[in-house]
DNA sequence: TCGGGTCAAGCTGTATACAGGTTGAAAGCT
DNA sequence: AGCTTTCAACCTGTATACAGCTTGACCCGA
């Protein structure tokens, strides 16, 4: 569940195959080979076995015995299902919130919008993700309760990489609706209404989910299969 | 996530361990060391890393380097912000149904209860975990959604070992509520009202968050520490 | 030409050897 | 005696060698 800077190699190496996943620079089917990432890592495959097998109890890849190790295509049924629970989760942080959210959260929102209207529209696909990833992480700064901060940090990097493949699609599209989400975040974070940043976050959590299922949904393609 | 009967073995390791934490035959703040449960199973460290790191992942142990891999012993915060959270997510069990529970299930707990009222009160330890994992297990397959199906699993070996504490102290009292609560159970299930289950275990959710909270909340003592 | 069987290349699973870190006890100084 | 320092035993982290499995290509026969 945690996930934060750990002094073992293998972390490092957890949250560099996660981002790749993330952004689809490894796409759904890829395969990952023990012995290539060990090399580029410039470690043995032990350490690397450790950060696969993580992700893999995460969902997020699947290891075939004699065969290598898969980035897991996520079926349209369980992508509903993920959303369907993130939604609920969003409503939760407001439902367990216990005082307003704190000062620096707004500030750190707000200079996320001065950073992200300086932006080009479309921003580069580093960029966007950057920019994704900051807004995710004071939103969970904000959720109270550890294990739920836990679950939101958890759902976020399972849909990442399908929200990604949205942005893939229609940069100028999503990046318009990110401005607008942080421009308004920041109103509610200035108000210290944390009930108001949790219903947002609920509201916008539905439209991904709508705007995901319309483009991979039943019957669609998933964002890329890999060879 | 998943944790079924998976062909590795160090899947097997994973939830013999887990189970002794869960049933406190391995207390908080004990410490397992590899060699010794690579003796004991029969192979060597590698699968016990790996098993151990899963549990560590689940934040059920936690290792240090050049120490060993220790019981994590939940403090009074994180446990009722474990159990904040899983009130909650019994609400949701209802929220997200779809349709009327299965017969089956309904079926299942009725033998159950059969089984429970043929044991003397209060029954065995090993009786009472069996008793309790069984009814885990019939609700669990209740939950249409995968993912929450899959939290409600999470989180219920997350606070079995708070549980089975409070069986320790009182082994009469938790049996007539268990056996209470099977009861109950089996009447909504045969009524095939979905909400009405999710509510119940809400209920008995929140009942045995008091309990725990009074046994070993802000202040009192955890179950048992090693050594 | 097509189907089936065989096998070798390559991958993960496991075992073991070595390196790095932690700790508590013993030795030595004040 | 009390405090500090040192160090050796022990444990986890990492690297490497070997075993078992999967798969696709190749070969052979019909």
């Amino acid at each position: 569940m945690r996930d934060g800077a750990e002094t073992t190699g293998a972390a490092a190496i957890f949250r560099a195959v996660r981002e790749r996943i993330c952004t689809l620079e490894l796409p759904f089917g890829a395969v990952l080979r023990e012995v290539e990432l060990a090399r580029e890592f410039g470690v043995s495959r032990t350490p690397v076995r450790q950060a696969l097998h993580q992700l893999a109890a995460f969902g997020l890849v699947e290891t075939r015995n004699g065969v290598g190790t898969l980035v897991t295509a996520g079926d349209p049924e369980t992508l509903a299902d993920i959303y369907e629970l993130r939604i609920r989760l969003a409503g939760l942080i407001g439902e367990l919130a216990t005082g307003p959210c704190p000062r620096e959260s707004a500030d750190a929102m707000r200079a996320l919008q001065t950073q992200a209207e300086a932006l080009p529209n479309p921003p580069g696909a580093q960029a966007f993700w950057q920019l994704n990833e900051d807004r995710h992480e004071i939103v969970n700064a904000l959720i109270g309760n550890r294990e739920l901060r836990g679950l939101h940090d958890l759902y976020y990097f399972k849909v990442a990489p399908f929200w990604f493949a949205l942005y893939a699609e229609a940069p100028a599209r999503e990046f318009t609706l990110l401005l607008r989400e942080i421009r308004e975040m920041v109103f509610w974070l200035e108000q210290g209404d944390m009930k108001a940043v949790a219903n947002m976050q609920e509201n916008n959590t539905a439209m991904a989910a709508r705007r995901v299922a319309a483009a991979f949904g039943r019957g669609g393609d998933e964002p890329e299969i890999a060879q």
